[in-house]
Order: structure tokens, then C-alpha cells, then sequence
DNA sequence: CCTAATCTGTCACCCAGTGCCAGTTCCGGC
DNA sequence: GCCGGAACTGGCACTGGGTGACAGATTAGG
């Protein structure tokens, strides 16, 4: 047991935690000094003062010190999206659901917004990102069917997964017009505009 | 000039489209066999015969092996949405343009078939194919845009990506499920419950 | 305190992708 | 037919992300 106070957990943990914390925040000043792509791992784990391979025993890839936090988003977007009315439509689920997780972030809006110009600029990135927002839609389509009826229609779960993906592509097209005006416009509505236009 | 009939260019690009060809070939035969990533550019180079480094000539990333077509295809579905009808509202002039590119296709159906069952299982793949058609959004905006109304509203560009991106999510989510079934379901028919689902 | 699990750095790999150089092949003009 | 420039080829060395294996240090827990 811990022989000190206010430890939730063991030494290994603890340190765990700050090394990761540690990467996290001197990968991400290289990458918006430098760009992405042009920071090499090697530069990172000496300005960390850690072995390359440590680091990537850390970060299983590079992407990850930048989105390692999305599959836990993915978890919270599914615990939100349930809690939601079971009668409600998917839609209107959805996007409370979306407005949930993004109130939860962590980051400021100066910090979020640095974060994804930087990957608005990096073709590699963006591509990972969506492969873990594929995921996602795993993640919602069964409240999705859910919702769509009692029916126990076959094609209900291309409904459900089209949905998903749609209420996704609608929030990066949120988030796109958002970061190409430097933060300036409200992002819950241009999500709202989207919607509305791909719903004619 | 040509000395010969029916020859509609020089040796040299007539060897070069044979040499492509080729690659094409013999590395899906192995992609298809061993799968995507367990194929390494030196064993189809070797398999044909060529050094690796010109294989990397003919095409700059592995992926581009598979997706090559895919900026040419980009380009057809801007030549068939902009083919249609000005009137037209931009569901229905997608949906017509996704249609004529599918049917413009030089693939077999079991060839399609194979193909997208490849790229089903490998994420990098998807990843570089989602990465490739986010282009084909960049081309279609502005044919949306015209479609969306006479105002100059600076939404527009918004909502015009947004209705681009659901309809490839649709076309993504109907390919899915075709690749699902294993080819037996109607892909026209699932694009459209994708589309009637999403719009609600 | 002692042992087993876990972390660490080092080294040697693999593979995709690129720049460079030298030799070869094709093309167009004379 | 020949000749010079342009394009193609293979070989080599190199970068950079990512992995497996090993030996030494550190921690957890009895």
C-alpha cells in the first residue's frame, strides 16, 4: 500500500502520467513551431531527454501523441448519445450528444483552435483522425437502430451507420469552416447550417 | 513521327501504360493473395522484374497502386454533376452523378467486388481512399454552391461541403454494406435508404 | 528482504519513400 | 543514318516511422 497520502495510485502510475503529460506538451509545441511532419521522433525524445524506443512505447505512433485522446472521446460520445431520451429523434439525439462531448473538452479555445489548424494542415493526420472517428460510428449505431423503430429491419443498420457518418461529416464541415475563420464564427450554428443544408 | 499504323503514341509512353499495367496487375494478384501490407514494394518489383526504385517511378506510394484512379474519378464525377440539369436540386444531380460515374466504371462486378473487400480490410487503405475523396468535395463545391441559390450568402460554401461529404458518406456507408453482403444487395437501392435515412 | 513484474536504453532490424549518379534507350532534327 | 538532348533505368546511400530482442535498473508486494 502507499505509505504517503493523496496518492491514487503507485509510483509507476504517477510517473506514468507525467512522462505522457510531458510528450503530449513538448510534441505539440515542435509540431506548431515546426509543422508536423517536419518533427522527426528522434527530436522529441532527446528534447524530452528519453530513448526513442521509450517513446514509442508511450505513443504507439506518431498521430497519437496528437490523438490519443480519441478513442476516450468516442467512449464519452456514446455515454452522452445514451443518455439521451430513448424517444427522441437521431438527429436531435446526435446533436446534443455532439454539443455534450465538445463542452467536455479539456482544451481552450485558443489551444483547440491551434490544435486543429494543425491538422487542417496535415493531410496524414486528418486521415488518422477520421480512421478513429470511423470507430465512432461502431460506437453509436447500435442506440442509433435503437431509435430508428421496433422494426427489426435488416437495412437498419445502413441507416443507422449512413446517420452517423452524416452527423459526423456535418461536424467537420462545422469544425473546417470554424478553423478557416480563425475561431471567429459560432461553431454550434454553422454545425446547425450543415444539417440543415444536408437535410434540404 | 509513327512509321507504324495504330499506334497512337511514341514507344515510350506505349511501354510505360504496358509497364503500369503490369504492376497493377501482378500487385493485386499479391495484395489480393497475402493481403495489403504483408506485400512489400521489393516483392512485386521483384515478382515483375524492375528495380524498386523504378517501381517507385510508376507510382509514388503504395497505395497509389490501388487508388491511382481515384483523382481521374474525382474529376469524372465533377464533369457528370456539372452535365446535369442547373435547375436540378443537389441531392437528386449527386445522386444522378454517382450513378453515371458507377456505371462508368471498367470494373467487373466481381473485380469491384474484390477491390473494395480489400480495401474494407485494410485501415491504412481506407484512410489514403477517404484522403483522396475528400478532394473530390473541393471539386464538387462549386457546382453545390450554384445550386444552393442566387444569395451570395457566405454559408454557402459550408452548407455546399456539407452536402458533398454526406453523399460520399452515403455512397461509403451503401459500399459498406454491399462489400457486407458480399455483393448480393442492390447498391443503387442502399445509397438511396442511406440518403432517406439521413435526410430524415 | 527477496522475487517477479515492469520499465528503460541500446542495438539491430524492416519497410516506405527520396536524392543522386552513371549508364542506357528513345526521340527529333539534320 | 547519325547525333545530341531528353527521358528512363538500376544501384546506392540515406531518412524516418515502427518493431523485436536483450540486458540492466526499478518497483510492487508478500
Amino acid at each position: 500500500m502507499n505509505h504517503r497520502a493523496g496518492n491514487p495510485a503507485g509510483l509507476r502510475e504517477r510517473t506514468r502520467r507525467a512522462v505522457q503529460a510531458e510528450i503530449v506538451a513538448t510534441a505539440m509545441r515542435l509540431f506548431l513551431d515546426h509543422g508536423f511532419e517536419a518533427t522527426t521522433m528522434e527530436q522529441i525524445a532527446n528534447e524530452i531527454g528519453i530513448s526513442r524506443r521509450s517513446l514509442f512505447r508511450y505513443f504507439g505512433t506518431k498521430e497519437d501523441i496528437v490523438l490519443g485522446d480519441h478513442a476516450e472521446h468516442g467512449e464519452a460520445l456514446r455515454t452522452a448519445l445514451e443518455a439521451r431520451p430513448p424517444g427522441e429523434p437521431p438527429w436531435d439525439a446526435l446533436r446534443a450528444a455532439l454539443k455534450a462531448l465538445h463542452d467536455a473538452l479539456p482544451y481552450s479555445p485558443e489551444d483547440f483552435l491551434r490544435i486543429n489548424t494543425m491538422l487542417h494542415a496535415s493531410p496524414s493526420l486528418r486521415a488518422r483522425q477520421w480512421e478513429k472517428r470511423q470507430q465512432w460510428t461502431d460506437l453509436l449505431v447500435p442506440d442509433i437502430v435503437r431509435r430508428l423503430g421496433t422494426t427489426t429491419d435488416p437495412m437498419n443498420e445502413l441507416r443507422a451507420r449512413a446517420l452517423a457518418a452524416c452527423a459526423l461529416a456535418c461536424l467537420e464541415a462545422a469544425t473546417d469552416a470554424w478553423v478557416r475563420s480563425g475561431g471567429t464564427i459560432d461553431m454550434e450554428r454553422a454545425f446547425d447550417e450543415a444539417v440543415a443544408a444536408a437535410r434540404g
